[in-house]
DNA sequence: TAACTCATGTAAAAAGTTACATGATTGG
DNA sequence: CCAATCATGTAACTTTTTACATGAGTTA
């Protein structure tokens, strides 16, 4: 249930509507928790309706504001202090590699060629926004940064992995 | 519908039962794709309705071995040719870091630490792992060899970074 | 013989995706 | 005034998780 937390966080910093929150998603949070437009309504209904989050403004187009209360201020708080720490994930593009001996040497490298070149374009495009960006001292964007960063060296790491993997399966596969 | 192609990539290599399939969902594939017993007993009955596995022998305790047919590796080919390279991820952990402002300085350092001691430990284990296994020449081995790899350096990244991100909140967080 | 591992199945709930549906406001 | 953007909602479907249920063979 990550997605409600999700939420509460990013309404914890600032009130905002549904609309608001979804633009975070396609943006900033894209990176480690995407989420769909109906997902994301239907879960501030919830929320709403549940007291962890209450309406703090109306305005033009039917425009809903909301903002986060204290019971949901402490749900955030007991999520984010939860002592398990979940280090999985699921990837269909790590996935496709297990099986990449079932093709032919060639395939099996345009794929990995090709994971490289895309991890190396993300790097550049998150580099872009690191460097674009004005960073002021605020405690919320200082945690997005350290998030970019990850993107970053994340991202870095996959391209170097993937060109050494080219090798290996040039040289390995028959 | 990853699980699917998972399934039919197990299988590629050679047959096997649903617990046998298990099993490595609950290894070697636990790090880039997990499934539950359920949904992998109920994958592989539509599977086999649908002609892309097939059974292929019986034994003790009501044990049924699957083998891929021709239909199935078409489509595993299918899959693993597609021109789209989905890199988006999911980590509850790092969604986590998004929202450690809300925290005081010592409870998100905390955090942090404890996102690089369970990365520094991963990183022990799948050392180990590729250090005792026998590598074999096999495809299916190297293949695996590779995610391994990209574990070990991800994990390695990761840590890194967690340390990293430690020192920067200590410095810019009030 | 008791505990453990092997082995499969299904029901219900929760989470996530895709698609459709509608309408207001704003900027060029 | 037309296109783009803002703004919300919901229905149907797929995927994933959790839990319950059962029983056969193996090992200490």
């Amino acid at each position: 249930m990550s997605l409600r937390h999700a939420l509460l966080g990013l309404l914890a910093e600032k009130p905002a509507s549904g609309y608001d929150l979804l633009k975070r998603f396609e943006t900033s949070l894209a990176m480690v928790w995407p989420a769909q437009q109906s997902q994301i309504y239907g879960e501030l209904a919830k929320l709403n309706e549940g007291g962890l989050i209450e309406i703090t403004g109306t305005g033009a187009r039917n425009r809903r504001e909301y903002g986060i209360t204290d019971a949901g201020r402490a749900e955030l708080r007991e999520w984010l202090t939860e002592p398990g720490l979940d280090l999985a994930f699921r990837s269909a593009a790590l996935l496709r590699v297990f099986f990449l001996w079932t093709l032919t040497r060639e395939e099996g490298t345009a794929y990995l060629e090709r994971f490289a070149r895309e991890n190396r374009e993300r790097l550049a495009t998150l580099e872009a926004i690191r460097d674009n960006v004005e960073w002021t001292g605020d405690p919320a964007q200082i945690a997005g940064w350290l998030i970019l960063e990850y993107g970053i060296r994340g991202s870095r790491t996959a391209e170097e992995w993937a060109r050494w993997a080219t090798e290996q399966l040039t040289e390995h596969l028959p």
